[in-house]
DNA sequence: GTCTATATAGCGATAGAC
DNA sequence: GTCTATCGCTATATAGAC
C-alpha cells in the first residue's frame, strides 16, 4: 500500500468525478472504467467489487477529513473562519471527497463496512437500510469531529450548532448543482458579510 | 383531477416514503406496487412511466410548497422562526416531499419536465445532467420563494443567506438519515436557542 | 496486470387476459 | 381498471486469454 499503483487513484479519481456530476444511479462500473481509460475487468483487479470502491472512497474522504480538522484546530483566522470558507470550495480535495461520499449515502445499496487499512475507521451500528451505512456513519464522524475542533471557539452550544448548520446548508447546496448551473450559494463579498455575521453572532 | 382515484394517492404515498427510506437506488417500480399493494402493470396504468411518477412527485412538493410560502408571510410568530422551525418537523407533509425530491434530484436519471397537469411548474433550463433536473429546478424554485418572503423580514443580504442556509443544513441532515437512528439536529430546548439565536442576528 | 468475452440477475416497460 | 407474463436492456461480476 506504501507506493500504490498509479492506476488505483485514476480509478478512484474516476468514480468520484462520476459521482459528482452524473450522480450515482449513473456512475456505473462501465463509465468509471471508461473515464479512467481502462477495462471493466481492469478496474475490478484493482478494486474488486463497486462495494470495494465506494469503501476506498470513504476511506478517502476519512483521511482528508482527519487533515482538514488538524488544519482547523490551528488555522490563524479562526476555525470558525476557516470551517465556512472551506465549505464552499467546491474544487478543493476534501469538498470533492464529502459530495462524492454524501451521493453514496443517498443513492447507495451497499452496507459497506470491508474497510481496506483506511485511517482507522471506527465504524458502529450498520443498521441494515437503503443508503450505504457505512457512507452515512463516516459523514457523521467528520461532522463530530469537526464540531469536537470547534466547540471550544464559540459561545455554547446553540452557537455551534449555528455554525455546523450553515456549513451543511453551503454543502448541501453545493452538492445539489456540483455539476454545472450556477449556484445559489454566496460567494465573494456576499460569503464575507455571511461569515462576519456568523463570527459575531457565535464568538464565546 | 378534482377527485383522485383511491389508488394514485396511495402509489405516490409509497413512492415517497420508499424514497426517503431506501433511497433511490432502491425505490423500484416493483417495491413501489408492493408497498402500495398493486401490481406493476396496475401502477403503470396510473403512471405510464417511472419519469411520469416523479413528475407527479415534484408537482406534489410544488403545491405543498406554495402553501408553505402563504403560511410563511402569515406567521404570527414570525416568517424567519417559523421557517426554522418546520424545518426540522419531519414527519410533516412537505418536508417528507421534499427529502423525496431532494433523493431524485441526486439520484435520478430522468430529465423529466413532462408535467402532466401539476400546479403549474415553470420549469426552465433543462441541462441534460446525471441528477433528475426538474427536480432540482423544483427545489431551487421553492427555495427562491421562501427567502422572498422571508427577505422583508431580515436585516440584509447576509441575514437572509445565514436563515437560508441553516433550514438547508436542518434539511441536510434530515435527510441523511431520515430512515431512522438519532439525528444529529437539535430539536427541544436546543431547537428554541438555535431559533432565537438565528433571529437575534437577523432582525433588521 | 490488463484485456475480451460471458454468465446472471434485476429493472423499466409492453402485451394481452380478465 | 387491474392483473400475469414476458421482452429487451443494462449492470455487476466472473472466467480465462494474453
Amino acid at each position: 500500500m506504501a507506493r500504490p499503483p498509479h492506476a488505483r487513484e485514476r480509478v478512484l479519481d474516476a468514480f468520484e468525478a462520476l459521482l459528482i456530476s452524473e450522480g450515482e444511479r449513473a456512475t456505473t462500473l462501465d463509465a468509471v472504467a471508461r473515464a479512467a481509460s481502462v477495462s471493466k475487468g481492469g478496474l475490478l483487479y484493482h478494486f474488486g467489487s463497486k462495494d470495494e470502491l465506494a469503501a476506498a472512497m470513504i476511506a478517502r474522504l476519512e483521511r482528508l477529513a482527519d487533515e482538514d480538522v488538524a488544519q482547523i484546530r490551528s488555522a490563524p483566522e479562526g476555525p470558525v473562519e476557516y470551517y465556512l470558507r472551506t465549505s464552499v470550495m467546491m474544487d478543493d480535495a476534501l469538498d470533492r471527497a464529502i459530495i462524492a461520499v454524501s451521493r453514496l449515502a443517498q443513492g447507495g445499496s451497499g452496507q459497506g463496512g470491508s474497510g481496506q487499512g483506511g485511517s482507522g475507521a471506527g465504524g458502529s451500528a450498520p443498521s441494515a437500510q437503503g443508503g450505504n451505512s457505512a457512507a452515512i456513519a463516516a459523514l457523521h464522524r467528520m461532522r463530530e469531529e469537526s464540531a469536537a475542533a470547534i466547540r471550544p471557539h464559540v459561545r455554547d452550544q446553540a452557537a455551534l450548532d449555528l455554525v455546523m448548520l450553515v456549513s451543511d446548508g453551503l454543502f448541501f447546496n453545493n452538492a445539489l448543482d456540483a455539476d454545472g448551473s450556477d449556484g445559489v450559494v454566496p460567494t465573494g463579498a456576499a460569503l464575507d458579510a455571511l461569515i462576519a455575521l456568523v463570527v459575531r453572532a457565535t464568538l464565546p
